[in-house]
DNA sequence: GAAAAAAAATGACTTTAATCATATTTTTAA
DNA sequence: TTAAAAATATGATTAAAGTCATTTTTTTTC
């Protein structure tokens, strides 16, 4: 790995790299000034877990860069990879403030740096900072919407379709372009995570991936994955909204 | 339709037949009262919608009493159900906070008594009342929690884990006991309606709702459902969690 | 830089559930 | 109360995607 390539820690929220993305960004000088101060930073090595499925919240992790997958396992073996959170997303927000125990287990996909915020502090920041909670209220809404397209996806669509769908919302969410024209997704994935996001098989995957790059819709540049004609994909994916 | 088995208005909150479920009834007297006097109650009849997908919410509907079906269609007319809204839960709100238009369009599954507030006030009182705040994200991350199930479980189970799994909810939510041991389902819904729930075809439904009457797992009181046996059911459905 | 492990690819075959067709029952409306 | 419409039921066939087996390529590790 390149030594340029490591992640940075930012001692104060002011200097995150995720800045103006998060829930916390729109308290003023002092008030984010105290978050700092009650934050812990940690890098987290790519497969490593921030936590499990099954286990107690005590707080909430704030990504400062990087990106986490948050899956749930069944018995079988098999993952299911319900949300993959980036810059300036929070995680175990639900179960912290349902008091439930974590209901997914959240793993980094690659080398991230990410906040712990005790959850005695954010209970006092919710209730002391109204945009606080706004601001949770509006994440919470938006991370239901989404999950509420993909479940009428699965209802409504195929493989392909739901593919095509998924390379869409990661092209809104680490798209960014090139000189080219093209769209560069700017997350490493491999065959077996895309395929449980996209709940098929991974040979499945590997199979869809092959087509596509033959129709010249996608290509790769190592494991990067860039899309070179987003109308088509589009015109595949059979979209209702986004 | 029997006389008494019509919907009732109630004018105060505090009167509300499913008062002490709601996001509001945490609020002490003075400022229910006041949340009275701004709701509009209205009595929606079995197959009316509340809102249609893609227009702008101007407010936030509040179930008095009956149940409401949550869905999304697809271009080739194929509905999905992805929420059903019941006594004290509230509608609207992913998309009120959003500020997106309605992702889904609400439809009354029986006749259903619905208050209505308006955006502005519902704005000032998450702006005055913390608690209020508060319950909105409770609910938020309850609806977010049972959605990313029903994702995970379209990834790793079959039709028939997934339609047990979802008897098992309609338990939860909508089921009282017999004096027999058994649980009486208290919603009625038609093979269509339940075939969108689960995500499968409708005569695929059909099929395994057969089949677990002959096994004896389930039975029908007219059209309501009576679980028999919920522990088979429970074995059925391969759980992980709920 | 070689060996081992992991990931990706491909073919053959099987299973699940969708689709299509048609019949029967129940509900609704005239 | 009867006709029409909607919902439920069942069988036959098809299609989509899963599973299993094997090979090739890439990545990791010693």
């Amino acid at each position: 790995m390149a030594v340029n390539s490591k992640v940075q820690r930012a001692e104060h929220c002011e200097d995150c790299p995720s800045k103006g993305k998060g829930v916390f960004c729109e308290l003023e000088g002092h008030a984010l000034g105290d978050v700092s101060k009650h934050k812990v930073t940690n890098i987290f090595k790519k497969g490593q877990t921030l936590f499990v499925e099954g286990s107690p919240p005590y707080g909430l992790y704030c990504i400062s860069k990087g990106n986490i997958k948050v899956t749930k396992s069944s018995e079988a073996g098999k993952d299911a990879i319900v949300r993959v959170a980036t810059d300036g997303d929070i995680l175990g927000h639900r179960s912290l403030f349902t008091d439930q125990s974590f209901g997914a287990t959240a793993t980094a996909i690659e080398d991230t740096s990410v906040c712990f915020i005790d959850k005695k502090y954010i209970m006092k920041l919710v209730k002391d900072e109204p945009t606080v909670g706004y601001q949770l209220i509006k994440k919470l809404g938006k991370d239901l919407g989404a999950s509420e397209i993909k479940v009428a996806s699965f209802s409504q669509k195929n493989v392909l379709e739901r593919t095509c769908e998924l390379l869409l919302l990661l092209n809104g969410s680490h798209g960014s372009s090139l000189e080219t024209g093209e769209r560069k997704l700017n997350i490493v994935l491999t065959r077996e995570e895309l395929s449980s996001m996209v709940g098929t098989a991974t040979e499945t995957i590997i199979r869809i991936f092959s087509d596509l790059k033959k129709e010249e819709v996608i290509r790769q540049e190592g494991k990067t994955i860039i899309i070179r004609d987003p109308k088509k994909l589009i015109s595949f994916a059979n979209l209702t909204e986004i």
